[in-house]
DNA sequence: GTATTATATCGAAGCGTTTCGATAAATATC
DNA sequence: GATATTTATCGAAACGCTTCGATATAATAC
């Protein structure tokens, strides 16, 4: 096995020193095109790739990217999380970053919950997604370590993130709903300690307003502990229990629309012809339910690589401006909702008479 | 923000000399218990964590494992090679390395599709999770870095694996479906070409045989072109529109058999009822689906462990045996199987009286 | 008691980069 | 035309570790 080429075989072969041919490659400094095409050439001839370790060891850089996920929200059944995850390796890889997973538990206990690539300062960034215990932060941010967060708003301190438009989404999905003449819209909220599922639910009473709808506490849960499909079913029935049933829900997530839907055909309600039902994510998942999902559609992926352009931004530029990107979402109409043949039941039906169903 | 301590600082507050910290530290050559437990403190106190950069640039191992799956595979609707993965990462961290992952395209173009982390050589060895391109997998051999195949077997050349017990799998699973008063026992492969799918074929028709049943052709398809859901029903109906009908199938994973569950609400046939229907991989959704998958547990966390257990004792001991690790399934008997109430059709009933289903 | 061998510790070279002056040539400034 | 500035290149130190002899002492063999 041939040996690997050195920066000081670069150097001999093009017959300049160490220090310009490092240089060129990163291009700092001054080099005249002449010597900038060389070194180019020699590098290509010689397949040349800079070592990783004494590159780090040199610049105190380590050319890492910590991504720190719960491990509940990251093994779930469906793959949101791991989506935003892949997002950040493909956006690593044209920055020459290499993405360093770590997943933690909610139960946080310093130091034995504390990723080894902080201990070993091997990342010059971490990326947070979802929900993570405050003191993991905390301590992230007293090493003045850059932090992106993606999907999570941290309570006491601010940070750069990647964000859902969650208001924008709830928003499209229950103006969809009452577009096709529902009144009586439900919401399942799961986990409303979630910012993104609290938006979501803001988002939702807000529309309802605008369209003289008061929000009908009989008619929304947020109070179950997890935004799970169970919870999902779960919140459903305690609704559907209730003395007012809903023509249509507005699920904050998929899974627990999927646990909606579960609901439904046990108790006989037929989506969408009795409930329409909307989620929000647009997961693998939601296409091959049962009906299939209507829903807001979240590009994980693309929330992935911004927090990577992020965050590669802030270690280059050593930027302390706090950015917030708000992701767009997209309305996603499949089966799951449908017109009303009568408007809602409290509110007066208005457009009775067009909203009835084609 | 204090410096972190290095090891001559080590060195110096414990007042021995570098190499001897050194080799306290990595416990190799010779050290006076004394000297050991005064190094042990003195790393405590400084909180010193050894720099990954110095330490991959002295001892040419970058203490990185590079975790490769095709971009399909990983981004499943099912984690199944997310929980690998996780696996992988779990049983790293007591190792002391890093995983990193990449995906690659089932359509290889070298060098594109090259992982960087292979032309930066700044892994140690490879793990290989499904299926890969064989010119990429040649391409790592050359190399000479060690490499450790997960749920796969490449056909041109041996490397040490860990594979799941499919065969046995498939045997619990099919005399799970024989034991239960079937006869008519059908099998959706998918795509045959995956070593795993092949082997659960082979289980499935070898227990058929043990049985004294001959493998009847109109009941198994293993000529999709992938394990997804969608051709799960595909095959699902492909097999009721032949002329025989089966009592139960075997899908030789949980997604087709999922796809399955789907094509027969559609059709109106009822599971466990009317046809009982068996999986593989046991995924989470599996629990959840209606009804509740009878299926075949494959410990996928476990896998990864296994995989990263061996990998890092091939690179420790430059070991060149090559280790086939089959790791062991479990039946998991949910509500998706039934006793049938006459045995099979083409076969003689045999104790149709006690197969009556309680 | 001397020769071996095992044990314990150390000094220094080396790993492959970056980066900080230093130097020299080219260009701009007045 | 002398001085200042920009551009181009280089040498050498530094980054924090491992590892290879070298040296010194302790244990064992004969």
């Amino acid at each position: 096995m041939k040996k690997r080429a050195t920066i000081s075989d670069v150097a001999k072969q093009a017959g300049l020193s160490l220090s310009t041919v490092s240089l060129v490659i990163n291009n700092s400094g001054y080099a005249s095109e002449q010597t900038r095409q060389k070194v180019l050439r020699v590098v290509e001839e010689l397949s040349y790739h800079p070592s990783r370790a004494a590159k780090g060891l040199a610049s105190k850089k380590s050319g890492n990217i910590g991504f720190i996920v719960s491990d509940d929200h990251f093994s779930r059944l469906e793959p949101f999380y791991t989506r935003i995850f892949l997002g950040t390796e493909f956006e690593a890889r044209p920055h020459n970053y290499y993405i360093l997973l770590t997943t933690v538990e909610n139960q946080f206990r310093e130091p034995d919950s504390i990723p080894r690539f902080l201990l070993e300062r091997n990342v010059d960034g971490v990326i947070i997604a979802g929900k993570c215990p405050g003191k993991l932060v905390d301590y992230i941010d007293r090493l003045d370590i850059p932090i992106v967060l993606v999907d999570y708003t941290f309570p006491r301190k601010r940070f750069s993130s990647v964000l859902i438009d969650n208001r924008k989404g709830a928003h499209a999905a229950v103006e969809h709903l009452i577009e096709t003449g529902h009144k009586d819209i439900g919401f399942i909220g799961g986990d409303i300690t979630h910012p993104s599922i609290a938006e979501r639910f803001l988002g939702y009473k807000e529309t309802l307003f605008e369209h003289g709808i008061a929000p009908d506490p009989r008619l929304y849960i947020t109070d179950e502990d997890d935004t799970t499909m169970r919870n999902g079913a779960n919140a459903a029935r305690r609704i559907f229990d209730g003395e007012k049933k809903p023509s249509a829900i507005f699920a904050a997530n998929d899974a627990m629309a999927l646990g909606c839907i579960q609901f439904a055909k046990q108790r006989g309600i037929d989506i969408p012809n009795d409930l329409s039902l909307i989620g929000f994510d647009d997961i693998e998942a939601s296409v091959h339910m049962e009906p299939p999902l209507t829903t807001v559609k979240v590009f994980k992926e693309e929330m992935g690589a911004l927090a990577v352009q992020r965050l590669v931004d802030v270690i280059k530029t050593k930027s302390l401006s706090i950015v917030n990107t708000y992701v767009p979402v997209e309305l996603i109409v499949r089966s799951s909702t449908r017109k009303t043949i009568l408007g809602g039941g409290s509110a007066e039906p208005r457009n009775s008479v067009s909203s009835v169903a084609s």
